[in-house]
RNA sequence: GGGCUUGUAGCUCAGGUGGUUAGAGCGCUACACUGAUAAUGUAGAGGUCCGUGGUUCGAGUCCACGCAAGCCCA
C-alpha cells in the first residue's frame, strides 16, 4: 500500500479497471463485509426476482440488475443490512419446449417415446444450462448477489414450501376445481396452450355458415314499454351455429343505441318485429328501402323496413327471451338480456349470443351475471357440455345426435351448421343465413379447426380476495405510480380466478390426490404429511413401501403415489402441475423452506421493502407476489417496486435473435467497461421508460462523466504530487476557505441533498444526471477553471493548502455518492484518493453515505456565483459578435441594477467577472433612463385574470408606452392609461415587466436576469496590453515549438522596425517576461535567424503588425 | 379488440399548478485557450412541441378524437 504519491492515469481502461477491482473484492470478502458490517437491526429486505437460465442473459437483464443494484448499494452506504439472495426460476412452459425442440420430441412423445422420468432429467439440466454465464454476467456488472445459496425453484425444500401454501389456501376454501373455455382439439383429444395457438399456420381462412337469429322475447312488465303487444325478436349473429343450441343468454353494450324495427322474415315471409343495434342495421337492409308510413310489402330481394324506436342497450337489460333450440332446459335466469363490455357494432348485430360452454367472454359474463349453462348429466352424474369431447353432439340434442360440430374439410355433404340454419329457417328463428370468411384456429398437429370448450381446471378463488388486493396495492410505493394505478390496477379490477392448472410434466405438482368418483380428496401441505398418509395406504394395500427420504417431488413420481380415503378406497393425484408464476410468487416464503425452517429469517425479511423488474412483470411475478402473500399472511409483500422499462434498440424496435439487432452485453461491457454501461442505463432515461439502447450513448457517457471526472482527479493529483500534499494535513477552518471554495461545497452539499432525496424515492436518474451536471458544471468548468493558478503558483501556502483540501473534499464525496451507480471506478477513484490513508475503509462501498452538512449550502452564495456566470456569458457573447477576443482588454461593462441588493451581490463576485472576460470596470446604473431605452412587456399571468377578454387591447396599449410613461409608472408605481372607447386602464408596476433595449454606441446584449453594455472603444492603453498578451501567447507558442520545458528561461530579440508595437510592448515589459520565462527583452537591428510573427491588433491604428523576433534559451 | 406507456432540435432527454424569446447535453459550424494539452472553454445555427378539433384573452401544458411505436391481455 502506498507509493508515496497519488496515482497518476492519464488513459485508463475501464474494462480492467472492473477486473482488478472485482479481484480486489473478492480477495478481501467486500461483498460480504458490506453486509455483515452493517447492523442486524436494520435490515433493509430486497427480494430478487429469479430469472431463468435456459436462455443466455440480455442487455435488458443488466438493466434490471443495475436498478436493484443502485438500491442495494445505496441502502448500504445509508447502514442497512442488505441481504441478496439470489434465485433461479426453473420450471414452466419455456424450459419444456426447449428440451422438445432439442429432442426433436412433441409432447405427445412424452410418456411414449422418452419416460416422463428422462423428460424432466432433461428439464432439470437446460434450465441450469446457462448459469456460468449469467453467473458470469452479474459479476462483471457488479451485480453484488448471493449466488452460492441461491434458492432454486424445483428442489424439494422449495417445492414443499409450495405445498404447505397451496394446503394453507385448501384450508381457506380458495382452492377448487372448476371449467375453464380453453381451445381443445377434439381430433387430438387435448387442449392446446395460447402458444401452440399462436404458432405459424395455426390460423387458416376458412368459409363458415354464419347465421342471424331470431331469439323472441317474451312479452312482459320489462319488456312492454318497448315492443309493445306485437311479437317482437332480437337478431344475434354467429359464425358457430352449432353452439346455439348451448345459447343461455344474450350480451348487448349498454352505451350501444339500438333500434325497433318492422320488417319480415325473408325466408316464411311473414311480418315480425326486430331489435338491432342502429350502426348495424345498413349490414342488413338497403337504406333505399326504408319506409316512413306506408304500409310494408314483402319484396326477397329488397326487404322493406320501418323504424319504430330508437333506444339505448341499458333499457333491454332483463328482458327474457324464449329458449331458440331447447332441447335442454335451463334454470332462469338463463334466457335473459345482459350487458357486455365486450359488444360491439363491428359485426354482427350488436347484440352477441352467449353460451357459456362456448367461449371465453361467454363462460366470463355468464358467471358474472349468474346465466347457468346448458348442461346434460352423464353416465357418472356430472354436468357436461352437449358437445362431448370427440366433438360430437349428445344425445340429448335429438335432432343432430352424434354428429360432428365443427365440419371437417374431408366430410361430404350438409354440415351441421347448415343443418341447423335449415330447421331454423323453417322455424322462422333465422333472420339471414350466409357464408362467411374469416381466419379461424386450427390444431397445429392434426390440421383440424379447434373448439372453445370447457375443460376441467384447478382455480385459485382470487375474486374473493380481490377488494383486498385492490386496497393493499394502495399502500405499495409504485414507480412509476401510473403502473400501480393503470396496469396493475386495472388488473386487479378485472382479476378472474387464478386457473393453477397445467396439462404438462415439468412443474411442481399439484398436492391434490382424489378418489375416482371424487366424492374424497386431500391436499397434501409437507412430506411428513405425505408420508403418514402412504403409510395408511401401505397398510391398506395400495402401495407396497412407504416412499424413500429422497424422493424427487417431481412427476413421474408423485404420480406413482396412492393414498387412503377415509372410506378406504384409493386416491389419486390430479395429474397437473401448477402454473409456474405460482413458484416464483411464492419466493417470500419458499426461499427459506419456510415454514419448516428459518421461521426467523423470513420475519425479519418479509414484507420487502423493495423490488424490481420488467414493466411485463405486472401481471406475472408483481401480481403473484402480491396475491399469494394477501392471501396467505394478509399483507403486501413489498413496500416499493420499480417497473423498468423495455430496452429497444437504437431505433425504437424490439431487439431480436431474429432481427440480429440484439446487443451481447458481454462485448458491450468489454468495450465500455461496466461502470459506462450501467451509468448509461439509468442516466439517458427514466427507469420505467423504455430504453432506446445506442452504443454511441455510452461513449457519450464515458466521454463527458468519466472522462472529467478522471481528468478532474488527474489535475488534482498532478499538482498535489508536486507540491507534496496527502490529505492528511491539518484541515483549514471552513471560514478561512475563499469565496470559490465556499461555493463548490456548498454546491456539493447541495447535490448531496438532492442524490440523497432522490435516491430515497427510488429515482435513480434524476440523482445520477445531477451528479454528471455537477462534475462537468460546477467543479470540473468553472471551480477548476478559475482555481488553476492556486494550484500551480508559488509554495503549499495556506490558500494553495485550502484549494487542495477543497477538492479533495469534492472528489472524496463524489466517490460515495456515485458509487451506487458506478461500484468500480468509484472503487478506484476512493482508492486513489485514499493512497495517504485518510480514510481506514477497505472500500468505498463500505463508507456512510455523506451526511449533507446544510449550514454550508447557501443560496445566496450559488445566486451570485449564477450571476457572475451569466454577466460572463453575456460579455462572451458580445465580444463574439463584435469579432474582440477576450485577450484584448476592454475598459468597463454598464449594468443597469434592479435593486442595490443586487449590486451588492454582484460586487462579491466582481472579480471573478473582471477576470473571466478581461474587463476593467464594472458600472452600476440605478437611474438608468439616461443609458438605456427601456422596452415594456405586459406580465401577462398578473394582468390576464384580471382582464381576461380584454387582454389583447391591454397587451397592444401597453407596447405602445412611451419613455415618459415608463418612467411615471416606474416612479409612482401606477399609471392611468387610456384605451379605445373610453375606456381606462390602471396599470401596476408589479403587472408589467421593465427592460432595457439597445443603446448608441454601445453594444448591449440581455437575458432573463440582466441587460449589458459593453464599452468597445480602445484606447492606447488598452490596446498596448492586448498587444502585449497578443505577443506572450506567440511566445509561449514558440516555447512549445522548440519544446522547451515549463521552467526553461529565455531572453528575447525584437527588430525594431515596428516602431508602435514596440512602444506597446516596452510598456509592458515585466508581465511580458514574467509570463514567458524570460530574463530580458532585447530590441536590436538585424536579427540573425530571425522569425516572422504577426499579430493580431485590434485597431486600425497601427500600420504593420508584423514583427521579426528570436528567442534564446539561458542555460 | 381492450388496458397502459411514449411522441418536444439531426440524436438522447428537461420542461410543478396554462402566461408570450420552449431549454440542456451530444453532434454540427466558428472561434478562443496553449502551465488540465490525446485536455479545456466560448459562441452560433438547428423547433409546425405527432396530427385534427375544442375549452381559454392565452395551450408544449387541459379536454376529445385520431396517428405512430412499445408492452400486457383478449
Amino acid at each position: 500500500m502506498g507509493t508515496g504519491k497519488f496515482n497518476e492515469q492519464s488513459s485508463i481502461d475501464y474494462y480492467k479497471v472492473s477486473k482488478e477491482i472485482i479481484s480486489y473484492w473478492n480477495s478481501n470478502n467486500i461483498f460480504e463485509k458490506s453486509i455483515s458490517s452493517r447492523s442486524e437491526d436494520k435490515i433493509f429486505p430486497f427480494y430478487e426476482g429469479p430469472p431463468s437460465a435456459n436462455g443466455m442473459p440480455g442487455i435488458h437483464h443488466v438493466m434490471a440488475r443495475t436498478i436493484k443494484d443502485i438500491f442495494c448499494r445505496y441502502k448500504t452506504l445509508k447502514g442497512y443490512r442488505v441481504y441478496r439472495k439470489g434465485g433461479w426460476d426453473t420450471h414452466g412452459l419455456p424450459v419444456e419446449l426447449q428440451v422438445e425442440k432439442n429432442l426433436g420430441i412433441t409432447k405427445d412423445d412424452i410418456g411414449n417415446k422418452i419416460s416422463v422420468e428422462k423428460y424432466n432429467e432433461e428439464c432439470k439440466v437446460a434450465v441450469m444450462q446457462f448459469k456460468e454465464a449469467w453467473e458470469e454476467l452479474t459479476e462483471s456488472i457488479g451485480y453484488w448477489l448471493d449466488i452460492d445459496d441461491a434458492y432454486i425453484t424445483f428442489k424439494n425444500n422449495y417445492i414443499e414450501s409450495i405445498w404447505w401454501s397451496l394446503k394453507e389456501l385448501y384450508k381457506k376454501g380458495l382452492l377448487y376445481k372448476g371449467y375453464t373455455i380453453q381451445p381443445y382439439s377434439p381430433a387430438a383429444g387435448t387442449g392446446l396452450s395460447s402458444h401452440e395457438l399462436n404458432m405459424p399456420g395455426a390460423y387458416k381462412n376458412i368459409k363458415d355458415t354464419s347465421l342471424t337469429a331470431q331469439f323472441k322475447i317474451q312479452k312482459n312488465k320489462n319488456s312492454q314499454d318497448i315492443i309493445g303487444d306485437k311479437d317482437c325478436y332480437f337478431l344475434a349473429w354467429t359464425t358457430t351455429p352449432w353452439t346455439l343450441p348451448a345459447n343461455n343468454g344474450l350480451a348487448v353494450g349498454e352505451k350501444i343505441q339500438y333500434n325497433l324495427i318492422e320488417t319480415f322474415n325473408k325466408y316464411t315471409e311473414s311480418k315480425i318485429n326486430v331489435i338491432i343495434a342502429e350502426k348495424c342495421i345498413e349490414k342488413f337492409f338497403d337504406s333505399n328501402n326504408l319506409k316512413t308510413s306506408e304500409e310494408l310489402i314483402f319484396d326477397k330481394q329488397n326487404l322493406p323496413y320501418k323504424i319504430l324506436k330508437t333506444f339505448k342497450g341499458k333499457d333491454l337489460i332483463g328482458f327474457d327471451y324464449d329458449q331458440l333450440l331447447p332441447y335442454v332446459k335451463a334454470e332462469k335466469p338463463a334466457f335473459t338480456v345482459v350487458s357486455g363490455d365486450f359488444v360491439t357494432t363491428d359485426e354482427g348485430t350488436g347484440i352477441v349470443h352467449i353460451s357459456l360452454t362456448f367461449g371465453s367472454d361467454d363462460f366470463y359474463v355468464s358467471k358474472k351475471n349468474n346465466l347457468p349453462g346448458i348442461f346434460v348429466k352423464n353416465d357418472k352424474n356430472e354436468d357436461v357440455p352437449i358437445v362431448d369431447k370427440s366433438g360430437k353432439f349428445v344425445k340429448e340434442i335429438i335432432d343432430f345426435a352424434g354428429q360432428q360440430v365443427k365440419a371437417f374439410s374431408d366430410v361430404e355433404g350438409l354440415t351441421t351448421d347448415e343443418q341447423i340454419s335449415i330447421k331454423l329457417k323453417k322455424e322462422n328463428k333465422a333472420f339471414d343465413v350466409k357464408k362467411y370468411e374469416h381466419s379461424y384456429p386450427h390444431c397445429w398437429r392434426t390440421d383440424k379447426p379447434i373448439l372453445y370448450y370447457p375443460l376441467e381446471s384447478w382455480f385459485i378463488n382470487s375474486t374473493k380476495l380481490k377488494d383486498d388486493f385492490i386496497n393493499k396495492n394502495k399502500d405499495i410505493n409504485w414507480q412509476p405510480e401510473s403502473t400501480g394505478t393503470g396496469r396493475f390496477g386495472n388488473w386487479l379490477e378485472n382479476l378472474v380466478d387464478w386457473n393453477l392448472s397445467r396439462s404438462r410434466f415439468w412443474g411442481t405438482p399439484l398436492p391434490i390426490w382424489r378418489t375416482k368418483d371424487g366424492n374424497d380428496e386431500i391436499c397434501i401441505g409437507s412430506i411428513n404429511e405425505l408420508k403418514s398418509e402412504i403409510k395408511k395406504s401401505v397398510d391398506l394395500g395400495f402401495m407396497k413401501n412407504n416412499i424413500s427420504d429422497n424422493i424427487d417431488l417431481h412427476r413421474p413420481f408423485v404420480d406413482e403415489i396412492i393414498l387412503a380415503s377415509k372410506e378406504g378406497s384409493p386416491m389419486y393425484r390430479e395429474t397437473d402441475i401448477i402454473d409456474v408464476w405460482y413458484d416464483s410468487g411464492s419466493m417470500p416464503f419458499a426461499q427459506y423452506h419456510y415454514p419448516f425452517e428459518n421461521k426467523d429469517v423470513f420475519n425479519k425479511m418479509f414484507p420487502a421493502k423493495f423490488i424490481a423488474e420488467g414493466v411485463d412483470q405486472t401481471r406475472g411475478w408483481f401480481f403473484t407476489l402480491h396475491a399469494i402473500s394477501i392471501m396467505l399472511f394478509g399483507k403486501v409483500s413489498y413496500e416499493n417496486v420499480i417497473s423498468n422499462g423495455l430496452v429497444l434498440d437504437k431505433d425504437g424496435n424490439k431487439m431480436s435473435k431474429r432481427l440480429g439487432n440484439a446487443i451481447d452485453p458481454f462485448e458491450v461491457i468489454k468495450k465500455f467497461g461496466p461502470d459506462a454501461t450501467r451509468l448509461y442505463m439509468v442516466i439517458n432515461s427514466n427507469p420505467w421508460d423504455n430504453l432506446k439502447f445506442d452504443i454511441d450513448g455510452i461513449s457519450e457517457i464515458l466521454r463527458k462523466f468519466f472522462g472529467t471526472l478522471n481528468n478532474t482527479y488527474n489535475f488534482f493529483a498532478l499538482y498535489a504530487n508536486i507540491d507534496g500534499f496527502t490529505g492528511n494535513e491539518k484541515l483549514i477552518s471552513y471560514e478561512k476557505r475563499s469565496y470559490e471554495d465556499k461555493w463548490i461545497i456548498s454546491k456539493l452539499n447541495s447535490l448531496i441533498k438532492f442524490v440523497e432525496d432522490k435516491l430515497d424515492n427510488y429515482d435513480p436518474t434524476k440523482s445520477s444526471r445531477q451528479i454528471n451536471k455537477f462534475i462537468n458544471d460546477d467543479l470540473s468548468n468553472w471551480y477548476i477553471r478559475l482555481n488553476r493558478k492556486r494550484f500551480w503558483k508559488g509554495d503549499l501556502t495556506e490558500d494553495k493548502l485550502m484549494a487542495y483540501q477543497t477538492l479533495l473534499e469534492c472528489l472524496y464525496k463524489i466517490s460515495i455518492i456515485s458509487s451506487p451507480f458506478i461500484p468500480f471506478y468509484s472503487e478506484k477513484l476512493f482508492k486513489n484518493l485514499n493512497e495517504f490513508n485518510i480514510s481506514n475503509s477497505e472500500s468505498v462501498h463500505l463508507l456512510e453515505f455523506p451526511k449533507v452538512d446544510n449550514e454550508r449550502i447557501s443560496e445566496v452564495l450559488e445566486r451570485k456565483m449564477l450571476y457572475a456566470q451569466s454577466i460572463s456569458s453575456l460579455v462572451h457573447s458580445i465580444r463574439k459578435k463584435e469579432k474582440i477576443r477576450v485577450r484584448q482588454p476592454l475598459s468597463k461593462i454598464s449594468i443597469p441594477m434592479k435593486s442595490l441588493d443586487m449590486e451588492n451581490d454582484i460586487k462579491d463576485v466582481e472579480k471573478i467577472i473582471l477576470s473571466e472576460i478581461n474587463v476593467k470596470e464594472i458600472e452600476y446604473i440605478h437611474d438608468s433612463s439616461k443609458v438605456f431605452i427601456k422596452k415594456i412587456k405586459p406580465n401577462y399571468k398578473e394582468l390576464g385574470s384580471i382582464h381576461g377578454k380584454n387582454m389583447k387591447i391591454v397587451a397592444d396599449r401597453i407596447s405602445l408606452m412611451t419613455q415618459d410613461e415608463i418612467n411615471q409608472l416606474e416612479k409612482e408605481e401606477s399609471i392611468n392609461l387610456g384605451l379605445d372607447g373610453g375606456l381606462e386602464l390602471d396599470l401596476l408596476l408589479n403587472q408589467v415587466e421593465i427592460l432595457f433595449g439597445q443603446i448608441e454606441g454601445r453594444q448591449v446584449a440581455s437575458n432573463d436576469t440582466f441587460t449589458i453594455a459593453l464599452d468597445i472603444s480602445i484606447n492606447n492603453d488598452l490596446l498596448a496590453e492586448g498587444v502585449s498578451r497578443e505577443f506572450i501567447n506567440k511566445i509561449q507558442n514558440e516555447r512549445k515549438d522548440i519544446k522547451l520545458e515549463v521552467t526553461d528561461k529565455i531572453e528575447i530579440y525584437i527588430d525594431n522596425k515596428s516602431q508602435e508595437i514596440i512602444t506597446f510592448l516596452l510598456k509592458h515589459k515585466e508581465f511580458i517576461c514574467n509570463e514567458t520565462q524570460a530574463l530580458d527583452l532585447f530590441v536590436e537591428d538585424n536579427i540573425v535567424n530571425s522569425k516572422l510573427m504577426d499579430i493580431d491588433v485590434a485597431s486600425s491604428k497601427v500600420d504593420l503588425t508584423e514583427i521579426k523576433f528570436k528567442i534564446k534559451e539561458i542555460k
